[in-house]
DNA sequence: AGCCATTTTTGGAACGTTCCAATAGAATGT
DNA sequence: ACATTCTATTGGAACGTTCCAAAAATGGCT
């Protein structure tokens, strides 16, 4: 009696009408809550679902009517707690969409990622918000797009006309150097990320136009390419420090590469907020937890996954073709390590 | 000609057949690598199926099959780091088994599980995995294995009768609390979790078997129930510092409260690791970043997910009816807070 | 009672696949 | 030339639903 699981053939709506006594196209309105029906008819068989046990077949559902309830979402980096918070916001915006999300996590790879958004299609998926990987061609996401709504989230791709939901990288790291600079920074660097990526380009963007406005130069010795992780952040920060001017501020790519660079200050002897300020980007959850508390700029992470499934759903439902584009602003959130805080100037 | 999405009617293996001179049956054959079609015959169809663009239904296929290859991953608090960090080892282990997950996060509300369990359904999942939310009723899971395969995880759930993959709390909670022992603490409180959860129900046993080995009491007030959040570690942390006689060593539910906990010392004016020892519980990566680093019970979270995914797989593959059951090692990882490395005793 | 308008119900075809039993074609042995 | 064994291929039914056009039931009005 435990577990009948393996014999019995699932309960169809057939059986349903046969239990009330009416058609299977009677059983199939009432599952669509049609007002056609009258309300006894509606009860009893409401009633023999109850005593049966259904369970409607959503596949054959949709099988017949030529669309899903199901959509993708494809992240370039799950572990990465600022993709995971993008997730939770979109998983969250899709609860009472009667839509169910499909995750997939690339790890930063195109082939993986190909591979995914193919069986994605191959499951009927309506829609995809992707976070795409590194490299991915633009090409790629074109035709994509030509067969289902696609919407990019975070990283935009040059060249792929798609909808767009990302923050404002430029205005952000702009507003996180003119910060520095207020508290008197003039050396100041730029730290990590990889040059090919477009929020590389738009962070470092910013902070040029930040230091510029101010009257100060970017030397290119102080913008020092990493990979976007602790450790990346760790290297490029001791590589920075072993320099023998170094500076006295950093704007760090994003978060993780702020936490590495800490680690890498602390390794030296020296405090970050004290001795040098530091700067990161996203504002995770963990910029609040590390000490120094990170100041950093935040993006509203949840906020940007809930716009993308909220434009994916419009995309899917109203059949728009239109481009939709969202840019999420930046908000710069003074914690301890950039020494403001302290009251006192780090700046020589 | 950008974007033929809404017109063009879905190539289907009919067409592919028409296109390759075959019956549709053939073409069924080599969607399924059957040995039996010539190899040029394969071929034709092949190239036919690039030529249409052709895209998989598996949605028709599983219908007919009256299987399906999606599985749902449902989870109390995707918020969680350690719950993100689960799901990724599952979606991993996944990966190439042909399955493809549904996520849902249920936010620890029974409801909402019971809504997104009978989505999956639905849907047609052939499997779940469940990290059950708080308060969840044993018949209910009774009752759901009895419709498809289910793997618990993390949350063991007294009298459902389930596959099933946890820690070792109660050997964690306990190899901690010798840690702590061993540098001679005496006065040693447990810190955070609801007292109607198993997992708290197992660290605390495991708490009081090695307080009661080394013959030392376990006074009630020193059992302080809180949420399992920072909050609720910070607020209960608060409470025990106030008390006239307070611990000199403190076994944290998990990773999260013992931060909280460590807000609240230093609030006080007190050092984590110098004035106070603190074990946390789960070894998230936030354990390592935060300063002082925190010494925690690593349970290889990650791994657990695979387990679960494993087993998962081998009860849909197999029909398994067994009910397996894996603990995983519990290892101490002694960091900084617990004071150990700093070579001195807090215990007066 | 008969007619019309309205409300409610219905049978069959269709969605894209797989399965099965049956067939056709090729190769072998006599 | 014919039966026999393989090897390849095939048409039709089936999976559980929705859609459509049409039929049946109901009620109101003469």
């Amino acid at each position: 009696m435990v577990g009948a699981r393996s014999a019995a053939r699932p309960v169809t709506i057939i059986d349903i009408a046969r239990e009330a006594g009416v058609s299977k196209s009677t059983v199939s309105l009432v599952l669509k809550m049609s007002p056609l029906v009258k309300d006894e008819t509606r009860q009893r068989v409401t009633a023999a679902m109850d005593a049966l046990g259904y369970v409607y077949n959503r596949g054959a559902a949709s099988l017949r009517r030529a669309r899903s309830d199901i959509v993708g979402m494809v992240i370039n980096d799950l572990a990465n707690p600022f993709f995971a918070e993008l997730a939770i916001g979109i998983e969250r915006a899709l609860q009472n969409s009667g839509v169910i999300p499909f995750i997939a996590n690339t790890a930063e790879s195109v082939v993986r990622q190909a591979e995914v958004v193919r069986s994605m299609r191959e499951h009927g998926a309506a829609g995809l918000i992707l976070c795409p990987a590194l490299d991915t061609d633009a090409a790629e996401i074109e035709r994509l797009g030509s067969h289902l709504p696609v919407v990019l989230a975070i990283r935009r791709i040059i060249g792929a006309r798609a909808s767009l939901v990302v923050s404002d990288n430029v205005a952000g790291a702009a507003r996180a150097t003119e910060h520095l600079i207020n508290l008197g920074h003039r050396d100041i660097a730029f730290l990590g990320g990889i040059g090919h990526m477009v929020v590389f380009q738009d962070r470092v963007a910013g902070f040029t136009r930040a230091m510029n406005q101010a009257g100060l130069a970017v030397q290119p010795s102080l913008i020092g390419e990493s990979m976007p992780t602790k450790d990346g952040g760790f290297n490029a920060m001791s590589r920075l420090l072993s320099v023998d001017r170094r500076p006295t501020a950093v704007v760090c790519f994003n978060d993780v590469v702020a936490i590495g660079a800490m680690l890498a200050i602390a390794r030296y002897g020296l405090a970050a907020g004290r001795d040098i300020a530091i700067v990161g980007f996203d504002d995770t959850t963990e910029a609040r937890h590390v000490s120094p508390a990170l100041t950093t700029v935040s993006v509203d992470t949840g906020g940007l996954g809930e716009r993308a499934a909220q434009i994916l759903l419009r995309q899917i439902n109203e059949g728009e073709r239109r481009r939709d584009t969202y840019t999420g602003e930046a908000r710069l959130v003074v914690r301890e390590s950039c020494g403001a805080r302290l009251g006192r100037r780090i700046a020589s």
